[in-house]
DNA sequence: CAGGTATAGTTGTATCATGCAACTATATCT
DNA sequence: AGATATAGTTGCATGATACAACTATACCTG
């Protein structure tokens, strides 16, 4: 299962695998640096922004969930959703079944913040989309999507031949 | 410029606008959680394994262009630059030239483990090219470099209508 | 129903990544 | 030679994050 095994069977596939190894590292860091660049401008991190954003389109959401969502451990989430409640974009309610848990909903200025970044991002996308031929515009979300799920996947259940196990 | 002006005009650019940014986004996530998990195995942080990944792609390099190439305050690859030394898996020259400039270069022990994490990724990358189809696998890579090739522009030059400027 | 166990969240603590600003040393220009 | 620019380092502050300890609530079992 090493790349030297497989390489004679698989020449171009390994060759495919280097690219997509860099090409990803590559769009990592340009996003990332893009999205500190930007989380200024609403006075808001990185992170927050895309807490805000997930608990936007995910509905009311508990902090576990939120945690889940995004990939922390729960008392990160639980720290970004309070300093989500301290700029009053969301709310905290319990929840009626169980008193343990904490319902995150986003506050109507949370919304109308989320808006405004969402539309932002939006205008931004549609123009960098312009600068690719109209069947890639579609195939593009649709390849990374698939992507996403493969690579989380992977790292969910199978550690695979990698890491440290 | 903003969406609501050209969504009469082109509905489903800004459908795919949206997606590409929700997919994007969680293709951030799953990555970055990977990394971090990954970098572990290695004794490394993911922040020092790309720093290594990037001296041993571009050759031997000042700490400016290593901040450049990873689009950090050259203060941070200082210290990212320390901290591989100290691990010695780089090792630092004077230049002839300019005896303000540091070298970076790779030491044995860094290639050999650079070709350790290389080999390891590129074997998980191989295995989830499997899942796509033949034409996807040359093709993924290609959008993704032309992909960070825009954002990295847009962040560059132009701040775009979003941001704080 | 009492006691044990599981679960949701919070808080304490440590670490790492990061940027900005001040500083040092070298180079370049006038 | 002196002024200015550049490469790198270091001090300092902040934010993101994990892990572990803790609290409170829920559920389960005899």
């Amino acid at each position: 299962m090493t790349p030297e095994t497989l390489a004679p069977f698989h020449p171009s596939l390994m060759r495919d695998a280097g690219r997509l190894q860099e090409a990803l590292t590559e769009l990592m860091r340009v996003v990332r640096f893009r999205d500190r660049d930007r989380a200024c401008c609403y006075d808001l991190s990185a992170s927050q922004c895309h807490a805000l954003e997930a608990l936007v389109r995910q509905g009311p959401m508990t902090v576990n969930d939120l945690a889940a969502h995004l990939y922390l451990e729960k008392s990160t989430a639980s720290r970004l959703a309070g300093s989500l409640l301290d700029k009053e974009l969301v709310r905290k309610r319990a929840a009626r079944s169980d008193g343990r848990v904490v319902m995150l909903q986003v506050t109507e200025a949370g919304h109308r913040l989320s808006r405004r970044i969402l539309n932002d991002l939006t205008a931004e996308y549609m123009e960098l989309l312009e600068g690719f031929e109209p069947e890639v515009r579609w195939a593009l979300p649709t390849l990374l999507e698939r992507l996403a799920s493969v690579v989380a996947r992977r790292g969910a259940g199978d550690p695979g031949p990698s890491c440290c196990s």
